[in-house]
DNA sequence: TCCACGTTCGCAAACGTTTACATCAGTGGT
DNA sequence: ACCACTGATGTAAACGTTTGCGAACGTGGA
């Protein structure tokens, strides 16, 4: 391998001046920056990152935090995520939490051993643990914002508000009035969001908590059957995975979607329109997020003398959601029962 | 930030001794040990990851290179290769490749820089390119072989031509006589493997070259359109993804699967037991190649002294793959009609 | 002729570890 | 009483790079 040293020798200069002339400092001669290019060229030298970093204290990898790869929002985020980190000559080291906190945590320490930008896609540690991670690390969290403002963890989030009042808008429109929201899990940032966009849901329209479940197959057998005990005609997932889940156990009880019951999720993950029915969900920019995350994560925190110091400086930003309308929501069979009581759901 | 010279000072000790305790190495004394580790942990030392490997040249992050992030299948691979390699104590750079050849030699040389231990999953680069990368850079390729054996390059794949096997004997045994075998891209070693191994498909089935398509929706229709012309009574998908496809296709035209038509996926990504009809296909344990792919890469290559030197480095391991038999496929219409002719496909 | 100054470059000090080698104190054998 | 040896620790070099500082060398103005 190469050194810096090897290309100094080979093209009659000093280490510092390889080094300039590598980094298109404009204190090198144009003749000898090129020369030193062609040599470096000539003899393959890469420079050695890790005593890049040592000096510099800046690493060239960004990490990248999700709590399930397998699911296919997250493995969206991550491509938008590595296509941006590629673009800008960094490389992205990732992580699975497998939805675990303790996980995350350990994961959390392992990573900031050696990475010094961090994003952060639906954690679920605890508000203080990310502050002080926030101290030495910049963060960028995904699916989550933080009470607190600290400058140097900033935030990208779906516009869960108004993806839930689009599909409830939408199911109001199509006749429905008693809609059940089957949860995510409680310590989900984003739930809560959501749990909350539908107290304001439009006039006429009763909406109840069928409870929290995990997203997936085996959560949708239990969020379905409890759709059906209420007499819901339609249901709103708290994401995609947990509507398939509702999807399969729906059909395996041979109750007719959308005839019976409307189901609407929530991320328009690929598959969605491949199911049977397809299913009506809110599209989110997944790929975007990640993407944009990146962006938040390289601009520098504070360029105060160049305008006025505190020009918005992008704490967060809101991407917007579409709802897609398919083959799981229709109107109502009959004419939607009387909500029997003002049964608050549990949990 | 806390150095190892805070905690040696604190100590009261040298440099030497907080890192061989640190390391557990056993030429510390028992109470030393115990007091530098108490210390280290007061002041929440983390040794600097850079430095560490700027002096030992081992880094502490294997890298994975896959073509597509978002198809399920190495989204799997990529969380089995996650785990094992947390559990290590390393860290994993992921990097997505786009189903390019370009771009995926552009990471790779990116990626050479700073990673010593190199995933590659279905690599679409030439032999020579891998070589030359193997010279520096411990590789395990998944998804494909190398003619020549270099001990640096080893590699995990799943039983093709078991898996190939298994599905036209399930088709022959339904009654199938005509089969379509719908290929993938040209360049994939995989598609190659699985090509040659329907050349011995048992006697009276008859196996056709339907030719070769991108994975995906897109590729599915034209894929389809052609087992139609054919008249196949059944198709074997290169992957999932284009039997998801095929699917969508066959489904769009009105042709009725599997009375029809009997689809055959591989890969057994976890939609596939989700759409309607739920795919039979092929199961290979996509986490467990990327776990043993990290197995293989922490393996020393060559530890000749303990047993006898050639016993089996294994520079290869084969995956067991199991045929899942679901809903899409099914004993065909009429008599299997006999083939018009010995039409040997293009391509 | 001399001085001030800008451009281009080299010197050498850091960055935080690991590890070969030296040092030192015991300990048991002769 | 001496020697050889083992076990525990310290010393210092090395890893490959970036970068502050100063040196050298023109160049133009006074």
């Amino acid at each position: 391998m190469a050194t810096i040293h090897d290309v100094a020798r080979a093209a009659g200069v000093s280490t510092a001046t390889v080094s300039r002339a590598l980094a298109g400092s404009a204190a090198v001669a144009t003749s000898t920056r090129e020369r030193v290019q062609r040599t470096a060229h000539a003899l393959g030298y890469v420079p050695n990152s890790a005593a890049r970093q040592l000096v510099t204290g800046r690493g060239q990898s960004i990490g990248l935090v999700l709590p399930d790869l397998e699911n296919p929002f997250y493995a969206a985020v991550a491509k938008g995520v590595q296509q941006r980190v590629r673009a800008a000559g960094l490389t992205a080291v990732m992580a699975d939490t497998d939805e675990d906190v303790e996980t995350e945590r350990a994961v959390l320490d392992q990573l900031s051993a050696g990475i010094d930008r961090l994003i952060l896609a639906s954690p679920r540690v605890p508000d203080a643990d990310l502050e002080a991670l926030g101290v030495k690390t910049r963060t960028v969290l995904i699916n989550r914002q933080l009470q607190v403002a600290t400058d140097r963890i900033v935030s990208v989030v779906p516009d869960n508000a108004g993806g839930i009042a689009q599909a409830l808008r939408h199911l109001y429109n199509l006749g429905h009035r008693y809609v059940g929201y089957a949860g995510g899990p409680a310590t989900s940032w984003s739930d809560a969001q959501r749990r909350r966009a539908y107290q304001t849901a439009p006039g006429g329209l009763e909406v109840v908590d069928l409870g929290a479940y995990r997203p997936g197959q085996v959560g949708g057998v239990a969020a379905a059957d409890e759709a059906i005990a209420r007499g819901v005609t339609a249901v709103l997932a708290f994401n995609d995975q947990l509507a398939i889940g509702i999807l399969g156990r729906l059909a395996a009880r041979r109750v007719a979607v959308p005839e019976r019951i409307s189901v609407v999720g929530f991320d328009d993950v690929p598959v969605a329109r491949l199911l049977a029915p397809a299913l009506t969900t809110v599209a989110v920019p997944a790929q975007l997020i990640g993407a944009r995350a990146v962006d938040l994560l390289m601009a520098e925190p504070e360029t105060g003398s160049g305008s006025d110091p505190d020009a918005a400086p992008a704490e967060q930003v809101v991407m917007d959601v579409e709802l897609q309308v398919r083959a799981s929501t229709a109107e109502p069979a009959a004419a939607s029962p009387e909500p029997a009581a003002s049964s608050n759901g549990g949990q």
